[in-house]
DNA sequence: TAGTGGTCTAGACCACTGG
DNA sequence: CAGTGGTCTAGACCACTAT
């Protein structure tokens, strides 16, 4: 391995573009271990502390990943798994019998599993409450927390609120919601799902989501914010999906007006 | 200012800690300064690296960001510009004659400026030459590189690869493109967009793009990948939109299929 | 146990900003 | 000019991983 490319002013910049360049020229292939940071640091003739330095601007580009103890690692190529209005479609579920996610999962040759963290009545937080035309100063919705893992590895945390008034005795108040899920009951009470609308932000995660997605540094989370309309153009569901965005991507198809 | 709340484990954590709970209880606001790295260092009774670890996490957080020789400071709220699918609408630029990008920036109060960075015949990259069916072996199209401004801030960054075939001779090769702009001068060549097809991604930012857009670190990038497709369901445009995530959101509205 | 990354210390010099 | 963040040195101890 030859390292003495490097060009920059800085010698921790001259040692990052140096493994850099190794990157992208191939000869550290995805899952291929660095040198260590004592390593870089004799080679390059600088403190640790300067390799480090140059291993965190590499981190931050999400080039590599560090594993304590181990190494640092070139980052592996992950599989993006893609969700777009399609993911609201009942048709999917009549057809197939799977939800969206399983359907994806199926797609994707990966083994779905979904965890119910929590479900309880609360006072929606104010974006919420805006959109689900409920009162943001008493517990006037129901949440369902959960997270969503593809072959055991954490892709999306999803919060979902609803209308206590709709979800009052009902099975949304179950882990299990029966048949069609949490859709089919709202039909129950009289809301189908006729539009959507999806609001799009991307962020770096909170720490408590970090958590959750067992995301390693320097990757964002798309957060898409989604609230349907029924067939009166009433908003009935509100629900925010967290995606690690580098293992998700969002497609949407839109007639153009004329 | 009252600094002993802070709990953690680690030193760099717990400063952390501390100048976060200023921040979200509001006793350090947005746009206030903080106190600088020497003087936390003291305060905390840790080595000046210490507390710069600290300041680091938050920058990571997105929740501060420094500024060389003035100081670091909480993070401002910025005003988000909202994009969706109506950014392609014709119907807009013939009721108000502003393209979309002028009246989001009118709605806003905002002063829009487009910067044309460049304007080539090249050969396109893969993903762009599958969606377009163009040849990805040799200068099948036509790129044109935009910067957007708000305010003299850069907000995003536009790539637009057109068939060669369909912007040669025309004023698509200019950096002023007539009335309707380059969706005019396509209808001109018999392509009236008719749908299209945005897919999403959020990554962090490329080394060139945070130099384009004056990115601050942590903040990551919304990459757009617009597809536009004509009267015959044919691919005729493809656009790169990448968006400072810290100012830009997405909104798509869509019906649900039965 | 040896080697790795994670964190910390106690200095140092530089580049930038403001008065 | 003094004060700030940006970078670097040359050590140190800890926690984790593999053998």
């Amino acid at each position: 391995m030859n390292l003495d490319t490097a060009a920059g002013q800085l010698p921790s910049r001259r040692i990052a573009d140096a493994v850099r360049a190794l990157i992208t020229a191939g000869e550290l292939a995805p899952g291929d271990k660095l040198p260590s940071e004592r390593e870089l640091a004799r080679r390059f003739g600088t403190a640790r502390n300067t390799a480090r330095e140059a291993i965190r601007l590499l981190t931050e580009e999400a080039l590599v990943t560090a594993r304590h103890g181990r190494g640092v690692f070139v980052r592996e190529k992950q599989r993006v798994v893609r969700w777009g209005s399609e993911r609201y479609s009942r048709r999917t579920y009549r057809e197939t019998g799977l939800t969206p996610f399983r359907l994806e999962m199926a797609r994707q040759g990966m083994t779905p599993r979904v965890e119910v963290t929590s479900i309880e009545q609360v006072t929606p937080p104010f974006d919420v409450a805006e959109r689900l035309k409920a009162s943001p100063e008493e517990p006037s919705v129901l949440r369902r927390c959960n997270i969503y893992y593809a072959d055991d590895e954490p892709l999306q945390v999803v919060t979902t609120y609803l209308r206590w008034a709709d979800a009052e005795g009902t099975l949304l108040l179950q882990a299990e919601t029966g048949p069609g899920g949490i859709y089919g009951r709202l039909e129950e009470r009289g809301h189908t799902m006729t539009t959507g609308q999806d609001e799009i932000t991307a962020r770096m995660a909170s720490q408590t989501e970090a958590q959750e997605l067992d995301l390693p540094p320097g990757v964002p989370v798309l957060d898409v914010l989604h609230t349907s309309l029924d067939q009166d153009g009433e908003p009935f569901e509100v629900s925010r999906f967290v995606h690690r965005a580098d293992r998700a991507g969002l497609v949407y198809n839109f007639p153009i007006e004329g």
